[in-house]
DNA sequence: GTTTTTGCAAACCATTTGCAGGGTC
DNA sequence: GACCCTGCAAATGGTTTGCAAAAAC
């Protein structure tokens, strides 16, 4: 979850034009809690008539991606799916049931790498890590959905 | 890089019958070193008359990645790719110029995810880790593709 | 002989693209 | 006023499906 103007702001600071799309987009974008896909965020335009179409949705995502500012996700299903984040570099933790996303810090895990680096000669420039669990609220809930 | 047998084997053990495509499918996979795509199988079983066609391809690439003997990798650009693994979990390395995938044991990822687990409340029951990187012989070559 | 598997081609679905009009800087 | 951005709808590209014929058990 992050602040609405974040998103719009960092359009305009990044060079692009700060449209009405845009800013309509980074409200969407900032009330989600989890993940969240670009037909989900089309559906929630329509019905709210935002007048934001499939094209800009997906231009859209592919530069806030690009910024940083939403990660894209690629779920267990083979499914595709972004979420917002804030820190610099972090890894996703997923609801299996929820959906809702937290980000981890996975301290260490740049230790693992520069030893996988070391052990196989790769000289590692990307990694991705992506954790599927159930959240307290849904073990707590009795099981279902 | 696994043995045919093994893979068409499995087929058989779980229940599945062992067809001509599926003994093909089987070889053609054992051969490749990196990963590959479904689109990949269909080119060169078109190359070899090997007669197995694109649906049965997707399929009995998911039946193998059912029973854990391919996994699917989401790269970077987006695409899919598939490679063949033996160990029983493990992460994948894959060179990002010529797409060998070595096996990683990631020592020290368990311990980083309970450790997320405790600190979120979340039970942990899926993970994926895709380290992506230039390999040796990449790195010897010149550069260029 | 029964049941599974296959191939084909059409259906599908998410994503991308071209282009003319509209909005932003 | 110039250039960026948008919507539309059609194109795209990878993956799935329905069905009758063929193969495995």
């Amino acid at each position: 979850m992050v602040d609405a103007s974040v998103l719009s702001d960092a359009f305009a600071e990044a060079g692009y034009r700060l449209t009405a799309q845009r800013r309509a987009l980074a409200a969407l974008i900032a009330r989600r809690d989890g993940h969240f896909t670009a037909e989900d965020l089309l559906v929630e335009s329509r019905r709210r008539r935002l007048g934001v179409g499939r094209a800009t949705i997906f231009r859209s995502l592919d530069v806030l991606a690009e910024l940083g500012l939403i990660e894209r996700l690629d779920l267990p299903s083979g499914g595709h799916a972004f979420v917002a984040c804030r820190a610099a570099h972090h890894h996703h933790l997923v609801c299996s049931s929820c959906g809702r996303t937290t980000d981890i810090a996975a301290t260490g895990l740049a230790a693992i790498l520069r030893d996988v680096g070391t052990r196989t000669g790769y000289r590692i420039d990307a990694h991705r890590l992506e954790v599927f669990g159930l959240c307290p609220a849904c073990q707590a809930r009795p099981r279902g959905g």
